[in-house]
DNA sequence: CTTATGTTTTTTGTATACAATAGTGATGAT
DNA sequence: ATCATCACTATTGTATACAAAAAACATAAG
């Protein structure tokens, strides 16, 4: 485990701040899965008592990034080949389901917004830097989420979205699938200004497909 | 508040029963929406320290039935039309997608507990106990649910299940819905039984847009 | 050498104490 | 009467203390 250092806040309460840092932590691979989270251990690195490490160990599990078994503390959440499927499955099912609802309630701003995105991706391929990318990516695909006005999807969708995090990240370093992913955007923005579901769903699975097989072959690849 | 009692079990830490406990009490109605989760009162009719209300209330804001506002303590979470509506859609959603990934792994075992399941929501339609109807109705969708293999889904579909809870039971009172439900349960056993998967996404699609509907009657009406 | 048993240490679970903030009500000025 | 201010209370936030369980280790018996 690295040096983990916590997120300054002074508004927020410490259960949010530490959460917030061991979230983080956890996404960028610095507790690593399987990882023990020890309530005093992480107490004295974070410089707080163990009453917010607790209760932040209760909101990361809920996250389902960590996994506490009773009397015998908590881990930070592995996540097998078969956890991934299920996740995108999962995924893939409310992803097209919000390009449908978005679909219909788009307005023209976030039309404008999406366009936008779609453009910025593309920028982002040229240079050399997975994580703008990475930004980009979720920048794209948060302007459909937040179209459908759906708050709990759009939950639901960005905390599957954290539990892929890891591996997404490293299947976005494989560049030759780049050209592939602008054309698919580019299907989705033509789906949403024209407005036909049919062709926008399509597209839609299309590229989530893509990046579920790709990131099937990330994790294949590592084992 | 009614007089709330902790489910005792000596194994499960103190904040799993007291979370048990409350959300229980949430689901059926002893403590409604908005209503103040105070720790000290809770603690003390609870019997335990303010420490595992504390943790237990961090769980339920995960599951949704708590909101809290930092510095002012937690409510129980209301449910809006809209809230309902946003929790409809992606039910909707993920209960095809569980019926579809069903209708590949389904065993023969698993087939005969459905329509077993079917079976006995029917009876339970001739005596008048709503409460048992409801539980049937949970058993045949779980036999779906746990078919797909997909703990991450089937969690996700029993915490939707949970937030729907309040209005479904109120709405399985309507006695005039019962000849068609049966009817819906048989076309979803039909399906399975072919695993003919259009003609299974098809009914489930009508099964739960029916129950959508109802409900949505039910809460203008409690307005 | 392996297993069983007892002891110590570590770690989690729960209660309590103290601090800080928000809410409430009384008092007084205008 | 209305509003402002202050004191007091109620409530949450955080730290710490103590209890109980689990893990680690050592020692003794077979």
């Amino acid at each position: 485990m690295e040096d983990l250092k916590l997120n300054e806040n002074a508004f927020l309460p410490l259960r949010d701040v530490v959460f917030n840092t061991l979230r983080e932590a956890i996404l960028r691979g610095d507790l690593k899965p399987g990882e023990r989270l020890m309530e005093l251990a992480l107490a004295s690195k974070l410089g707080v008592s163990r009453t917010p490490i607790r209760e932040a160990i209760r909101m990361l599990e809920q996250e389902g990034l960590a996994v506490t078994i009773p009397r015998r503390g908590a881990q930070v959440a592995g996540m097998t080949e078969k956890d991934m499927e299920d996740v995108l499955q999962i995924r893939e099912a409310l992803d097209i389901l919000a390009a449908q609802i978005a679909c219909e309630k788009m307005t023209d701003e976030e039309l404008v917004d999406l366009r936008k995105a779609a453009e910025r991706f593309k920028e982002c391929t040229k240079a050399d830097d997975v994580r703008k990318l990475a930004e980009a990516d979720v920048e794209f695909h948060d302007v459909i989420y937040n179209a459908t006005d759906n708050p709990k999807l759009i939950n639901l969708l960005s905390n599957l979205r954290e539990q892929l995090y890891r591996y997404r990240v490293e299947y976005l370093k494989d560049e030759s699938k780049y050209k592939e992913l602008i054309d698919e955007h580019e299907k989705i923005v033509q789906g949403f200004e024209t407005k036909n579901m049919e062709i926008l769903s399509g597209s839609m699975k299309e590229h989530v497909e893509g990046q579920a097989s790709a990131m099937r072959k990330v994790i294949r690849d590592q084992v």
